[in-house]
DNA sequence: AAATACTGAACAATAAATTGACAAATTACC
DNA sequence: GGTAATTTGTCAATTTATTGTTCAGTATTT
């Protein structure tokens, strides 16, 4: 019957949906028709234009050939094919330097997402959160949008400004968004080698774990995520049990350190795969001395750890 | 056996009742079916519409499609099986990679989310969720599905077939598909009576509770979910400040029993809809007593949960 | 008798298409 | 280096299409 490939060639989104897919005002998506014919919808009976799935696709190269600095006027009239190898290869020289979004985006998505939270509107935040996860890179996301929202609530709600509930009812907004972005990188990808994510007995589940494991998935990692408050022997068990590539711990109070720190090097001696143990969190700068001794990797924030994964990525592969 | 199969095909729901349900109310109903032939009912001996389950499935789907951007009249007279299509290429923004098994009851979900939990698959975890959330409706999926996996899981482990962070492992993976179905469900735009569901100090966030969650969105009220441990002047706060219609605590162990009692009653006196907290929860039988002093409900499990709060949104309406 | 449901028509709000204009930024040219 | 031209995203005004809501009049249910 074989549907699914009848259906991408088939024109079905409203330029609404691509707009929202693809981050590119609807204005713009016709100004580009209008000017340089870069993606030329059928129509409806009733002059709608209606988009297939591979003019989205199109769109979302030419979105990412301007990021990496083309202009639109240059590249909108090349095909899909041409416009794949010209993005593969501009992101492979700037792949470092990203070009931020245009910082009113953010900050206006942030202002929308801090006034929910302050009224307490889940249904607003929700959205804003979709918005931003749609119109910005998984980076940006997380590095300019839902990080500095989260340290923004903590800030607001240790002054006074923000009312516990008000910071609980929040962090289970940004809890929810973050675990349903999760899925669906998962389920996208094939498979890529398996990451443990998890945290030892004492340590609470914590809305930065669950960024560090998007951007695990992001590069390719298949995420087995298992909370926190976790005894070192589960772990242990787990990771050998679904031959884990790596494991990552997460430290985000600084009690029992001592016994942390000795449950690491048991994990160390008795998982199979010895090299690839990666800390994260607050309270790691106290397993400093220790990381050397072990041969674990210590990662101090998001970017790092995006690089340390690659790195580690790279290396399996 | 076959029970679903014959119910579901039974017209047997008012179009009261459909529009509950669903969400939508029975004016655009009818409007959908007069234009554009969406969802045609049976009728009785006096013409009044009688849906069928399946109706209110295709409803849903068509209300999840116009949330992803369509609109209706394009999608009205699709087939269930297309609808299904759109909708699941719709809601993950990645398009790719959604398998509808061919033959899928009850049992062979369930044993197919066990077997992952077992082997710790989260991938073949999340699909068969969605899968299931896709095939039943929304009351089969809990009360014959999710909710018997939920008590197998504490079961298993309590008895050692299961490891603790296989549990672990399994309600984060549970969590999130439900905090996913919720935001789905959220209606963006008509505002339902709101509602906040919580609990207080000393009681832990809970699997039960989500579900109790879905229910209440199910039947139309715009839930504010703010978890577990709130203090009570919190809870008055926040339901003062949304102007919410009802509360809803869970209870979930027996400690404190004397403080929440109190706790209880302060709410009552303290916020200004005084007529409608909902006690639920698995340890809710310690407030009979309680609940009768102060006029609050009392709901033992999702159906009754279910009646109480149509019944409350009727009311209200 | 009051509440709910049915039909058909009319209305109001929203979204989209078209066209033209504008301003900021970039590029070309002298 | 400075000025003119070009590029490009955004916006406003106008028209049309779509779609949720409301109302009036009648019938059914409780």
């Amino acid at each position: 019957m074989e549907l699914k490939g009848d259906l991408s060639k088939k024109p079905r989104h409203l330029i609404q949906v691509v707009g929202r897919r693809t981050g590119i005002s609807s204005d713009v998506i016709r100004a580009w028709e209008r000017r340089y014919g870069a993606v030329v919808s059928q129509r409806t009976d009733t002059n709608r234009r209606l988009y297939t799935d591979d003019d989205i696709e199109k769109l979302t190269l030419l979105k990412r050939a301007i990021n990496a600095g083309r202009r639109i006027g240059d590249i909108a009239n090349l095909s899909y094919d041409d416009l794949f190898e010209l993005v593969m290869g501009d992101e492979s020289n700037t792949a470092r330097s990203y070009k931020r979004p245009s910082t009113g985006t953010v900050m206006e998505l942030f202002d929308e997402a801090s006034n929910a939270i302050y009224e307490m509107d889940s249904n607003r935040l929700d959205i804003t959160l979709s918005n931003a996860v749609a119109i910005l890179s998984t980076s940006d996301f997380l590095l300019e949008f839902l990080k500095p929202l989260h340290t923004h609530i903590n800030d607001e709600c240790s002054r006074g400004t923000l009312r516990f509930v008000q910071e609980r009812f929040a962090k289970i907004c940004l809890r929810s968004c973050l675990s349903n972005l999760s899925v669906q990188f998962r389920t996208s990808k094939d498979e890529g080698p398996k990451l443990i994510v998890g945290s030892m007995t004492s340590e609470q589940e914590n809305l930065d774990t669950l960024m560090h494991i998007i951007v695990a998935q992001n590069i390719g990692w298949d995420v087995t995520y298992v909370g926190g408050n976790i005894p070192h022997d589960e772990l242990i068990h787990i990771a050998n049990k679904i031959s884990a590539r790596a494991m990552v711990l997460a430290f985000n109070n600084s009690r029992d350190i001592s016994r942390k720190a000795h449950e690491i090097k048991v994990i160390k001696n008795e998982s199979e795969q010895r090299d690839n143990i990666v800390l994260i969190g607050s309270e790691v700068h106290n397993f400093r001395q220790l990381a050397d001794d072990v041969k674990a990797i210590i990662s101090n924030d998001l970017s790092s750890f995006r690089l340390t994964m690659e790195r580690l990525y790279g290396l399996i592969r």
